[in-house]
DNA sequence: AAATTTAATGAAACCCATTTCACTTCCGGG
DNA sequence: CCCGGAAGTGAAATGGGTTTCATTAAATTT
């Protein structure tokens, strides 16, 4: 089998130097059209491609940028993923995909990993970075690594390490979700799932105490129900819920996982979505349109996050101007789970 | 800022040569103990890294290896790429994940991209490499690759291209649901969805007409209905079923997107499943427990096949012994969609 | 005590590109 | 016809490691 030629062979053959054959292939000086052509026979010939290694060690930069993230079977990420290589594409970058599978230990693992890479940029989501209270030895390393590479930290606390942000408005998606609820002519709101130490959940509760207070609304705490982010959960909550004496007609659910759990629940209790109990998620994960009834959700704009993500990461590497942090606007989307019929 | 260091920075530094850092670092010689903890401390000191592409350049080993599937967000692949991590992991290898998002172009910029990266290895899952007639160009593209680099083949047909494969058994999956239709009394069974042209459409489509046949029953080939793969395509089919004024009571779906349209269409007709229809898809996506009805479908052991086509993998890039084609069993999961109460 | 191994280390080559620097030609302007 | 600048090219340095080869010091063998 034929060998990898290198930049030398196909320069002994052609008769030039390696500074020439370079030179036509990065277009970086003007050559000869005769040499150039010579020299592009030799490289069709052998298909030679140039050893990215190589470019790379010389030219300081990989092309490669790291993602790590907690789930990849978490719907909600591949769609982020999807969204970011969208964008990455374009501007001529890879990724290496770290998926922690939640174990925080393997952030750093990976971290350490895709600095030794020499990759361009790192794109954080998820984990440890979502924690109220950030471990400081974790914003140290964040904050160290960041002296080296750029890293944006995508729908992440760790404001206090400094780097920079890309998140969607949480608060303003859960005073959505609970005005629409409201709007339906709910008075009786419950909040279902999310660990409370959990930025995501902390900012949903947020939101709607804060609807629910704009509205002249009671808030029982009571009603306020905690969990995993997980479809058991969501199911397990529920039914809490259908036990009590004095229970609410609507519950919002911390994600579309924990919306489907609950639907379960209330679906195998014989009640009837929406007219028994209104039910809304957060995410709008491709399940959400697959259940039945379809679940009304705020969509997190999953693709838009990602491609954002790149974005100011490769102005971050080209050493351009960014904001710190960037705010994705939610949206609501309206199905079957709360107005009972197909919008 | 501390600029990286680099090994020439630390034997100076230490007070020795590079080759003796380089020893330290790789375990590859003795090396007195003061020699090392002196090398030891100036590494810690300066959390010296050594720079893996140089180190990759040298080597002619690079530790990545590249996963080309297409379609990150059909919920199948996470778990495919789930399971080839875990055993990658272990085993010290990264990940590039190349997403076509079903553009077939972008397969062989993607082929080439990786081979430029150095990648150790490819996994190549789904797009062209299913389609029953695949282009002699691509075989070709791969055949001359895989001169150069190992490549698995995941769930692919490319036989002729003489890749090492690892796919499951589609033909026995379908025989496995079709017979489990058969033994719930069902005597008219419809297919749904899946293109003609695509080996896991074809391949189902055979184990359901043998099942059939093995059993004495008839075949009724305007109950084999084609179309995508997606939830839409999968409703639209069903609704054809529907229309039949002889239809099916039970419907094979070629995955779990489908049935889950098919069950939409179902619901939607004011029809109980099972009792009316009984639905049963492929793949045991997390849609399928997520859905109401859950559904009975066939699981492809998602995660197994990544972890697998890592191993096969692994020992190509060894240069060890591996059979050219290693088949994965089907698992039959039997839930309410088939059989009406929670299993 | 002489002859061999083995341990321990450094110098230099090598991996494969890019890029700077220097040099030669060729061109148009004065 | 001479000069300055652009075109066109090559030699060599550079990037950051690993590895071979050579050398010396220490440990064994005989």
């Amino acid at each position: 089998m034929m060998f990898n030629k290198t930049i030398y062979d196909i320069a002994k053959e052609a008769g030039v130097s390696v500074s020439t054959v370079s030179r036509v292939i990065n277009n970086t000086a003007p050559v000869k059209d005769i040499t150039r052509n010579k020299v592009l026979s030799y490289i069709n010939k052998y298909q030679f491609q140039p050893n990215a290694l190589a470019r790379s060690l010389t030219k300081k930069e990989t092309g490669m940028i790291g993602i790590i993230l907690p789930d990849i079977t978490n719907p909600f990420f591949p769609e982020v993923f999807a969204g970011a290589e969208e964008e990455a594409r374009d501007k001529g970058f890879t990724f290496f995909l770290c998926n922690t599978a939640g174990n925080h230990g393997r952030e750093s693992e990976y971290l350490s990993l895709l600095r030794d890479k020499q990759v361009d940029g790192i794109i954080f989501l998820g984990g440890r970075i979502n924690l109220t209270r950030c471990s400081a030895e974790l914003v140290k390393e964040i904050t160290d690594l960041n002296h080296k590479i750029p890293i944006v930290l995508v729908n992440g606390n760790l404001s206090n390490a400094s780097c920079y942000r890309v998140i969607t408005d949480e608060f303003l998606g859960a005073k959505l979700a609970t005005q629409h609820l409201i709007d339906l002519g709910h008075k009786d709101i419950g909040f279902l799932g999310g660990l409370d130490f959990m930025v995501p959940t902390v900012q949903k509760v947020k939101g709607f105490y804060q609807t629910m207070k704009d509205n002249g609304l009671e808030i029982r705490k009571e009603w306020t129900l905690h969990g995993e982010f997980s479809i058991p959960d969501g199911r397990r909550l529920m039914e809490q819920f259908l036990l009590m004496k004095s229970k609410p007609t609507a519950i919002f659910c911390v994600n579309d996982f924990t919306a489907i759990g609950a639907i379960k629940a209330v679906v195998e209790k014989g009640l009837r979505i929406p007219e028994d109990i209104a039910i809304i998620g957060f995410d709008d994960t491709p399940l959400a349109s697959a259940i039945i009834p379809e679940l009304t959700t705020v969509s997190q704009q999953s693709q838009e996050l990602g491609r954002t993500a790149v974005e100011v990461l490769h102005k971050l590497i080209n050493k351009e101007k960014v904001k710190k942090l960037t705010v994705i606007k939610p949206e609501l989307i309206v199905r079957q789970s709360t107005v009972g019929k197909k919008v």
